[in-house]
DNA sequence: GAGTGGTCTAGACCACTCG
DNA sequence: GAGTGGTCTAGACCACTCG
């Protein structure tokens, strides 16, 4: 891990336990690459990282503010879209139990607009999982989930029940790049009816999503459908210069 | 403006003009460190803008790919939710004309809950703006704002007509830090149904939106109805590591 | 004027991919 | 082994805010 990231962990750490108390100012660059013994470029990336985060504002001329996070403390605000780490690291901090139950697990050839947006060809089995997560037994979210099996082989009912990205990233070792992702606002189908418990006309709130690895390949394809009263989701979007 | 901001934009519009074809490898850093007369640190940071926007990818010991931006090629992936510089500058590639109809132009002290998230007191005078966004004259959104009267002075219906951030940017000169937005999905209300001519069941897009300035003040809250049919909000999330 | 963060450099070394 | 991008440094200078 480079140094950068382990001082940005140091210093958030002292943020959330209250060493730099909101509305504060963090020591300056100078001061703290004396006390980690680097340079001040490092700082600053580390401190960048911060500022990416929400959690402080630099200010040239003035210094770096710690700011209160209020935002993401909000109970609606629980769901980021700028990260893509899965519902069971979104929801790890909350009380409830997150569990999954799989409605549809199959493996098939892609149409080719799907083998298009997984960019492999149509001879390559691609999994189609549908799961229904469900918070304290409460129906949540309906995800619809295309992977072309190649790059997920051994994938099975039980890690479907458990948490795919925890497979994908502690036993498979695959590393994101990153995500595309479009949201919209639907009307319910069939299945959202049946396993969302939602009336004819409750809005269902998409997230339709394509995730890619390092290596420029797409992993993911999916819908997520949500019921419009329980979830919403929250970004931060600061510029950073 | 920063050398890196400069070289990126070269390099943007290499891209886009195709003198680096779409699949090609970017020269290396030290090619064009050398070209452009900067460190290779330079180079890099100005990369890492190209990254994050999702024009390239960087693979440490290979070098860096030009990708097909075709993401935001779709047509439906027009609105960025990482970004906020408003409906027009969203819109300026688009033939469609974008018009404002101003349905609530009034000042008023804030409630509690409205201080609070513009951070003034409740002696500062609130705007209260409704404005629909009409696109070729058909309804599209609807925009509920709320901004402090002493941070926007000057504020007229003819602003609100044409462009609220052009004249936040460019006359008063203001600086955005970034901004917290949060997205659901909801009923409409007898505002949506009369002003988005949506029938009494279709869903509708809410971007709620808190957008900051450099120092540190919220300039606008704001909600975003928007009928489901004609939008939906694209987003591009890249580790930059 | 003093002190802050922002930019930039030249050079070193490391981690990684590829043939 | 050759070449790539990633990290890090020490130091310089600039732009900005504040009193």
């Amino acid at each position: 891990m480079p140094k950068y990231e382990e001082i940005a962990g140091v210093l958030r750490q002292r943020i959330t336990d209250g060493v730099y108390p909101v509305g504060s100012m963090l020591p300056t660059r100078t001061i703290l690459a004396e006390e980690f013994q680097v340079s001040r470029v490092t700082v600053k990336k580390a401190i960048e990282i911060l500022t990416v985060e929400g959690l402080v504002l630099s200010r040239q001329g003035d210094g770096t503010k710690i700011l209160n996070s209020s935002f993401f403390d909000r109970e609606d605000a629980k769901f980021r879209l700028d990260n893509f780490n899965g519902l069971s690291s979104d929801l790890h901090s909350d009380d409830r139990k997150l569990s999954s139950q799989v409605i549809e697990f199959t493996v098939d050839f892609p149409d080719q607009e799907l083998a298009d947006r997984l960019q492999v060809d149509q001879t390559t089995p691609v999994y189609k999982i549908v799961r229904l997560r469900l918070l304290d037994g409460e129906p949540y979210t309906l995800e619809h989930t295309y992977m072309p099996s190649d790059l997920v082989p051994g994938l099975n009912q039980e890690i479907l029940e458990a948490s795919i990205y925890d497979f994908l990233l502690k036993k498979l070792g695959l590393k994101f790049a990153g995500s595309y992702r479009h949201i919209t606002a639907e009307r319910p189908d069939s299945y959202d009816v049946e396993y969302l418990d939602c009336k004819k006309n409750d809005p269902i709130l998409q997230i339709e999503q394509l995730v890619y690895l390092k290596n420029g390949r797409p992993i993911e394809y999916s819908r997520s459908r949500n019921r419009y009263d329980t979830r919403g989701y929250s970004l931060l979007d600061v510029k950073t210069n």
